[in-house]
DNA sequence: ACTGCGCTTTGATCTGCATCAAGTCTGGCC
DNA sequence: GGCCAGACTTGATGCAGATCAAAGCGCAGT
């Protein structure tokens, strides 16, 4: 009902479940499982499900029920929510580590697509809160996490209230280098896997705006445009000064 | 250093101390401490230190090491965000009853002042963690309000990403109706305690274009302005359609 | 009651980004 | 390897809201 169904390289219907086996989890010391001992892993393995999804696939829409929570263990994520006319707001990007399904009560606050091929491990919210009491420490971490999420948000309501076509690119270049390092992923050249219309969502600008700017910005020497989505940051500390934060 | 502090009805050296009563606290339903039993508040009570704010006073600024949280028991408080030129963010109105100092990790994401003369408990984070050690319903009771200020941050990005200075008017008065309405104040002719320039920082606007739109939204006889900063919603139904939601 | 200062409103003008409109590039597919 | 559709870039023009400017207005202090 809300998000086109864009999807392109789906073959398996909507999440094919495969082994859970966070023993070999990449990514477990990113994610809500870093603080479990071996008898907290078996019991959130003994609920984990393992989903896969194709680019451009839906895993919920806003306002529905929600049920599930998410782990990114693998690709990218992006998070939304639409005004009647169309007009669309990206209030998140995820990768492999990030923690979806926080901010959601009763229904779903936002709809969640996968923006390239994308694994993850969903939990049935009732099961992981039975895990949850069990140990406090993953509890805690959860905590941690929204605590996290609240300051980001924060910085993104000032970048969208109060700063520049300029600053907002700049701002989010710095964003994606400094998480995909938080990510263990290559910081300098960053990988930039969402579409020019997404980055125009998330910084509340059009495409042509982002465009634009993104050319003015490699013009004055700044970044460099390479093949395959990568952006080199050839003067961190000029976009730093841009940005004026992160 | 960031805001200037432009208080006037202080008269007490910042922070006098009162005593800790949770016994007869009116907001404890509202708070984190809802969940508490005797035992539990006893435990709180024995943490909680109260203080008052006078009006135009800050609590503490962004970049400071972030020591305490707070709960606010009385009047209203304002938290943002600074842009090195001085541009400003709101990026929340407290209430009695609401938490504040979640989005803080080490150090505080923003700087918060209060509105009126304010009441609060302050917590030391260090002993509030001992205390949720103790009690994990109160941490669950935390996250769910993480959770909710999550969603609500999401939707104030969608605000400011999105909307028309319309829009974000009618969403604005909207929402501090029903704020007013959860926290047992009065939700029809609506307590707007923020000066126009908090509100145009909050919206992602300049206080001209609040001033202007608000004038257009009383021509059209969608709400009366009333003394003492009294806002009456006369067409709540036309200001949810201009609204979209909220 | 008067005065003065800060807040709010109202008016005139300007501008950064949106909108409208063509191209141009890219990569998936036959 | 050539074709096509969708994504990106570039250009011309328009407009919502910013900026600049000047009154009103309310109330704290005398």
């Amino acid at each position: 009902m809300t998000s086109s169904a864009k999807a392109k390289s789906v073959v398996l219907p909507p999440g094919v479940a495969i082994p859970a086996a966070c023993g070999v989890c990449g990514v477990r010391s990113l994610t809500v499982c870093a603080p479990l001992d071996e008898v907290g892993l078996t019991a959130v393995d003994a609920i984990a499900v393992r989903k896969t999804f194709g680019a451009g696939e839906g895993l919920f829409d806003e306002g529905e029920r929600a049920e599930h929570v998410f782990n990114v263990t693998e690709g990218a994520v992006k998070i939304f929510k639409l005004l009647s006319d169309g007009r669309r707001q990206v209030t998140g990007f995820l990768f492999a580590g990030d923690f979806l399904g926080l901010a959601s009560g009763e229904a779903y606050a936002y709809s969640a697509e996968a923006m390239t091929e994308t694994k993850l491990c969903r939990f049935q919210k009732s099961h992981l809160e039975m895990v949850l009491q069990r140990f406090p420490e993953m509890e805690r971490r959860l905590l941690d996490i929204a605590g996290h999420e609240l300051a980001e948000a924060q910085e993104q309501m000032l970048l969208l209230g109060r700063k520049t076509a300029r600053e907002r690119i700049a701002s989010f270049l710095l964003l994606l280098s400094r998480r995909a390092e938080a990510g263990g992923r290559k910081a300098d050249p960053v990988q930039v896997p969402m579409s020019r219309s997404d980055i125009a969502d998330y910084l509340g600008l059009t495409t042509e705006t982002v465009s634009r700017t993104i050319t003015k910005l490699k013009s004055d020497g700044l970044i460099e445009l390479q093949s395959g989505g990568l952006i080199r940051l050839a003067d961190r500390e000029a976009l730093s000064d841009i940005a004026e934060r992160y």
